[in-house]
Order: structure tokens, then C-alpha cells, then sequence
RNA sequence: GGCCCCGUCGCCAAGUGGUAAGGCAGAGGUCUGCAACACCUUUAUCACCAGUUCGAAUCUGGUCGGGGCCUCCA
């Protein structure tokens, strides 16, 4: 089974064959950073760690590019508003996405570039494309010709015609064209700016991908990425700015992520139901987010609520329940001469789901089954004297382990993890740790007098109160209800 | 107006020609003092209509409903 993507280029899945055999090369556009990011880049960045993880699991020798976009009107408008510099804005909310990509346990692209650090390629390009008949001069500005590029609006299949009839130029710029776009801007009084050609100034927004992509993978490279809403204007610009100075074919395929909606509206600032990334972090667990976020294929929409949420959390939760038992089970067994083929079965289905265009939800769907194998083995009776069964439960353990690695999931430890979620949300019902255990040492003691309606009273009130016990083996434990 | 996407069990969500994965919730059972957990069993013909086909949730046309992009945006 080979690996196939969606391509927004041809509107289909196609089979993957980078360019180098073996080898690819992944350009994600990152964010502006003047503000704290929210679940929708939450969701992108997600995405694309996953992809990379799986190309790189999947054998590919991988480079993956995602860049800081550090100079911008956004940003110089927020610096003006706390009157420091642009340069300190995009620090700290540099370090802020850093902090939030980690929490979001993340793995670290190859290259982390930031636009300020190629102004002398974007300038290079700029000066190619004027060369060429591509771009041209006015009054300090450069503007990209669109009508020069044959294959503009390819990607985004839009219609010249029906564009330039809602197009209109700005006040200030002198575009020959509605539709052309800025490739350089002349420097307004306060502004960062670079000496250039043309005066100086600074570079416009789409360039410097154009720029960072060819000097970190080439011209040509295997996969361009980013949220769906980056399709037009920014890709279908850099495609013209990058096909047009090199004369050579720019990505290869090109990957959108579908958008966050939050209880199923579009997620807006004026509409209040605008969350940052550390917002949600205050209420639910990491993994929790990101689990949320696989269980949807990367191109649907997903609607962010509680309820879906804290159902999240629940599968999540089984997961590691299951993890906690197995490992339990394992610790006692004595046999050591089982043998076991259910973990590369299990790895069959989830490569087989995760070649298809990266269908998270099925794969997590197979290791959902693998864990009720797994429950069902661990709880067999005399479990730790039979060979073959705890050969296999050791078997689905490190293979629901690994594979959950590739996606980023059931990286804590199964006992820690479920400690963790469950003290979080002690929190919001109001009820300490202290407090549960009295309750349940003064059932124990009813139990052991044989007053089971006290013992049942206690535990009504605390189901009530969200808390469920659990009689096992070793005592009474206890835990949250996910649904309370 | 142009381009694009979606409508699958109470909820979430896979499935793009061969007769509907999985999770949550629910029901019955095993276990339990009774429960919970876990396990077992169980719950859909895929918005609607008309076509194509031996055969369609999957293709085509239409209807209804929802959403996105076209200005900065993951």
C-alpha cells in the first residue's frame, strides 16, 4: 500500500511520489505573530505535525519548513498601539507560539525561518521577476503583473473577469492592475524598513514564503501547506511570484486543513468566540485538544464545544485506562513464551488508513479496536499463566503505543495522565481530593458493618456530585464522570 | 454574482460503485451486597426526488437545508 494525498491543485487524491525517492520536502505557512494564536492554528499546526510524523514513520527522509512571518501591517499596527517596536511585537508573540506549539506536544520542524531573515533573497526575486516582465516599479512599490502569469488563479480555479470586477485599488498604490499585488512597499515614516533597489522599504506578505521556500527545499518541492483559507490570495501569489522566477513548476502538492468552527458558528472576534490556545489549555488537557482534532479528517470542518470536548476526553480516557490495566496485567505475568501477530495487524490497518490522504479518525477507529482486543485479553481468567494471551496484550500495548507516537498521543504515563485529568476537574466541581477520601473510608467502614444503605447514600451523593467509585481488588478507588 | 464544500444511528465520526468502521450516550447480559469499571450482545439503508448501473451513501441531474472563500485570516 502506497501513500496517497489530496491535491488542491488537481481537486484529487493522487498518489504520492516525491520528487527525490525517499525524500520530501514540506512547506507549512506559519503564522503573523502579533497575537496569540487560537484552536483554528491550533488545528493547522496539529495537522501538519501529524503529517510530518507519519511521512517520516512512513520511511520519507523528511524537511519540513514552517516560518514566522515577522514583518507586516498587523504587526506594525499593534506596535504602534503599544507604542514599542515591531520588532519586540513579533518577539514576544514569537516566543508565545514557541510556548504554545510545546504545550502542545509538537514536534519541531526541521527549519523555523523568519521573513526578516531573507530580505536579501526577497530582493533578489523582486529584481528576477522585473527582469522578466513579471513585476514592476511605481513611486517606491513593486507590484506583481497578474496578466503576465498564464496560469494565475489555477489553484484557487477563480475567474479573472469576475475578480476585477469587485477589485479595487487602494488609495496610494499604483497598480496597473486591480488585481496585482505588492511584492515590495515603499517605507512609510516609522515602519521597519531595508534598503533596496527601489528605496526603502519592506517586503509584502507573499513574497517571502516564495523566498524562504527556495532557499531552504529548492524551486520545486514536494508539499505546500496551510489552512484552507490561505488557498487565494497567498498560495495563488506565490505559485505566480516562485513559477515565474524560476521558470520551474513550484509545489508539487498542496495541502489545505479545514477550518474550526466553535459551537457551529464561524469563530470571530466580534462574535465573543474567539479562543486562544492558552485559553483552552486552561480547561483541557493537551492531548485531549489534539485528540479531538484526529478524530476529524484534516479537510472537514470540526465544530469546537464543551460537548465535544469532554467527549474527547472520554475516548481519550480509555485509552489510557486500557494502557494503565495492560501494563497492571503484564507486571505479574510468568510467561514469557507467547507468541503474537496482533500488533502488526494493528499496524497494517492504521498505515493503510493513514495512506489515505492521513485519515486520522480511521486510524484512531482501528487502534480503538485494538484496545477492546487488548481489555478483552488482559481480563481473561488465570491471564498472567497463559502464554500466548500475555504475549499479545504486551504485543497491542507497545504497538497502540508507537502508533500512537506517530500521532502525537499517549505520550504520558497512563497512571500519571488519568491523576492528572482527574485533579483538573476536581477543580470545577468543588470537592477536594481530602474530602472524596473521607467519604469513602466512612463507606468502607458502613460496608464493613453490612450497612449497605448508608454505603449506597454516600456513593449516590457522590455520584451527584460527579464523582464515581470504583470497588476493585485492592479497595475503593474512584473517578470523574466525564458527562457530570 | 463567481468558485468550492457539506447534509451518514440521540451526539461525534469513518466510509467515494458491491450491499453501512469506531467513540460517546442508551438497552439487555456476565461480574458485583447493589453498583461502577471491563467484557459480551444490541441500535442506521446513508436530506429528498429522478436517472446511470447487474448493483450507489458512494456516479449524473434536480430540489431542499447548512457552510466557506472572493478584503487580513489556520
Amino acid at each position: 500500500m502506497s501513500l496517497r494525498v489530496y491535491n488542491t491543485m488537481s481537486g484529487k487524491k493522487e498518489e504520492f511520489q516525491p520528487l527525490v525517492p525517499g525524500r520530501v520536502g514540506m512547506y507549512v505557512c506559519g503564522v503573523t505573530v502579533y497575537d496569540y494564536c487560537h484552536i483554528g492554528h491550533a488545528r493547522a499546526n496539529i495537522v501538519f505535525d501529524v503529517i510530518f510524523r507519519y511521512l517520516q514513520f512512513a520511511g520519507y527522509e523528511t524537511v519540513y519548513v514552517r516560518n514566522y512571518t515577522d514583518v507586516d501591517d498587523k504587526i506594525i499596527n499593534r506596535a504602534n498601539e503599544r507604542g514599542v517596536s515591531s520588532r519586540a511585537i513579533a518577539e514576544e508573540f514569537i516566543t508565545a507560539f514557541d510556548e504554545d506549539m510545546a504545550a502542545l506536544g509538537l514536534v519541531k520542524p526541521t527549519y523555523e525561518p523568519r521573513a526578516t531573515e531573507y530580505i536579501e533573497k526577497i530582493i533578489e526575486i523582486c529584481a528576477v521577476l522585473i527582469d522578466k516582465g513579471f513585476a514592476y516599479e511605481a513611486g517606491g512599490d513593486v507590484y506583481y503583473r497578474v496578466d503576465r502569469f498564464s496560469d494565475y488563479l489555477k489553484l484557487s480555479k477563480r475567474n479573472m473577469e469576475e475578480m476585477q470586477a469587485g477589485a479595487r485599488i487602494a488609495p496610494g498604490e499604483r497598480k496597473e492592475n486591480p488585481m496585482d499585488f505588492a511584492l515590495w512597499k515603499a517605507a512609510k515614516p516609522g515602519e521597519p524598513s531595508w534598503q533596496s533597489p527601489w528605496g526603502e522599504g519592506r517586503p509584502g506578505w507573499h513574497i517571502e514564503c516564495s523566498a524562504m521556500s527556495s532557499s531552504l527545499l529548492g524551486d520545486s518541492f514536494d508539499i505546500h501547506g496551510g489552512g484552507r483559507d490561505l488557498i487565494f490570495p497567498h498560495h495563488e501569489n506565490e505559485i505566480a511570484q516562485s513559477e515565474a522566477a524560476s521558470g520551474r513548476p513550484f509545489a508539487k502538492y498542496w495541502i489545505h486543513n479545514g477550518f474550526v468552527n466553535v459551537n457551529q458558528e464561524k469563530m470571530s472576534k466580534s462574535l465573543g468566540n474567539f479562543f486562544t490556545i492558552r485559553d483552552i489549555l486552561q480547561q483541557y488537557d493537551a492531548e485531549v485538544v489534539r485528540f479531538f482534532i484526529l478524530t476529524s479528517h484534516y479537510r472537514s470542518p470540526i465544530d469546537f464545544s464543551d460537548r465535544n470536548l469532554v467527549e474527547a476526553q472520554a475516548g481519550l480516557s480509555r485509552f489510557y485506562e486500557a494502557l494503565l490495566h495492560a501494563e497492571q496485567m503484564l507486571a505479574g505475568a510468568t510467561e514469557e513464551t507467547g507468541e503474537s501477530t496482533l500488533g502488526s495487524e494493528l499496524e497494517a490497518k492504521f498505515r493503510e488508513a493513514m495512506d489515505d490522504d492521513f485519515n486520522s479518525a480511521l486510524a484512531i477507529g482501528h487502534l480503538f479496536e485494538g484496545v477492546r482486543t487488548m481489555n478483552r485479553l488482559a481480563g481473561t481468567k488465570k491471564f498472567r499463566n497463559k502464554a500466548d494471551p500475555v504475549a499479545q496484550v504486551r504485543d497491542l500495548r507497545e504497538t497502540v503505543l508507537s502508533l500512537g507516537e506517530v500521532l502525537g498521543l499517549f505520550n504520558s504515563a497512563p497512571a500519571r495522565w488519568l491523576e492528572k485529568v482527574k485533579l483538573a476537574g476536581l477543580e470545577r466541581l468543588d470537592i477536594t481530593r481530602e474530602e472524596i477520601e473521607e467519604q469513602i473510608a466512612a463507606r468502607l467502614r458502613a460496608r464493613a458493618e453490612k450497612d449497605f444503605a448508608k454505603s449506597d447514600e454516600i456513593r449516590d451523593e457522590l455520584a451527584a456530585r460527579g464523582i464515581e467509585l470504583l470497588d476493585g481488588r485492592d479497595g475503593t478507588s474512584w473517578k470523574l464522570n466525564p458527562t457530570h
